[in-house]
DNA sequence: CGCAATATTGACCGACCGGTCAGTCAGTGC
DNA sequence: GCACTGACTGACCGGTCGGTCAATATTGCG
């Protein structure tokens, strides 16, 4: 029982079957993970039979890394103009905060489907998106951040990369995490992302002591 | 192919063969997830016939649930003791943060059996564990900082809930990002949780910026 | 001991899995 | 007309899945 009907296809120009399948493997993938959607679900939701899927992609395997490819190359070019921007660190840094989870918020798919395969394919698969897909942006906001320190923006006790990690992985928890915190009482953020990332940027600049 | 034997079982007493399976179920869970798993595969772990683990759980779902409950009662009392110490806010803060990574990183099947769970289950499962399994302790913790805040020790425009967000999020990141995080080279707190908890949280105390 | 309850088993089931295959069909160049 | 090609299909394969069942081994109790 396919759930989306694969476009009714009126006459003949609907997009392209390969497309077709590989835009239900995504959704299917990300929903559900790899083991859960088997062929036919695939096959079903793009709307073609499953030996047409496999006349496209040589075996389940096959077809998963092409997505996982297209959602990388995307994930990838959506965070490219971070950090480009001009002003002072600390209205980058409110800026990156900001773009950055945005972004993830944005394609819900993409960030889920990286997130099960990293949980399903071990160290390995990290050490594959470390150096092929997350690598050059950590390294710039890093750079950026170092940056700023020897001008003296940034106190200088300060790790950039412990600072790097604590940005994005506060942005990456918030995403993950949105389905529990919505459940705790004293929680109020869960729905306004921008209130999330002002508070952390708040945090992080000024700390939490009192000031005198 | 059993890549681990049931224990040789010398003669006859060695755990209960209801524990054992349980023990396997949870291994095998935590490290492929529920649908990776067959029942055969847990069987042969844990050193019986599949046909015995039917007789001792009624469903695979069953098992699943029974290793999860399991496993949030333990992860419920590892937690128990903290916040609990005395002493300034800050230390308490410090013992915190030091001890909630430690307790995620001693159990990582634990840790990965939940994580691996609410991925898979949404937002209904985020809604149970937020209100049967982290809903006290999370509660617990901004307690201690709405407390602190009132005595001074925290400053006023700081959020609790954002702040204890902050602690148990950057904990969680650091514990499922390790594998992505140890080839930026950038990086060099990968294997020294300490020293990441102690980054974290003189950021946190201090701020980014200059100190004059 | 006998005997019932329980623990355990191998054989088995239907459903579904990923994948294959022979063949249909529309289009294209000659 | 004909040969050829690539997209596409339904039927089918061996294998594994979760789950069942009748039969056997083991235990505990009178």
């Amino acid at each position: 029982m396919p759930l989306v009907e694969p476009i009714p296809n009126l006459s003949e120009t609907g997009p392209d079957a390969v497309e077709r399948i590989l835009a239900a493997a995504k959704d299917l993938f990300a929903e559900s993970g790899f083991n859960a959607v088997s062929m036919n679900a695939i096959a079903e939701h793009a709307g073609v039979s499953k030996a047409n899927v496999f006349h496209h992609f040589k075996s389940k395997n096959a077809l998963y890394l092409e997505v996982l490819k297209t959602a990388c190359s995307e994930s990838g070019s959506q965070i490219d103009q971070l950090g480009s921007g001009s002003g002072t660190l600390v209205e980058r840094l409110r800026d990156f905060s900001q773009s950055h989870l945005a972004n993830i918020l944005r394609d819900e798919k993409i960030s889920r489907l990286i997130q099960r395969d990293l949980l399903e394919n071990g160290p390995q698969r990290g050490k594959e998106f470390a150096e092929q897909v997350f690598g050059q942006n950590f390294a710039r906001l890093v750079e950026i951040l170092r940056t700023g320190q020897k001008k003296d923006e940034l106190r200088k006790g300060i790790d950039p990369a412990m600072l790097a990690t604590l940005l994005i992985g506060a942005d990456v928890f918030f995403f993950q995490s949105r389905e529990v915190l919505r459940h705790f009482p004293d929680v109020s953020f869960t729905d306004t992302p921008e209130s999330y990332s002002a508070m952390l940027v708040d945090i992080l600049l000024r700390g939490i002591l009192p000031q005198p």
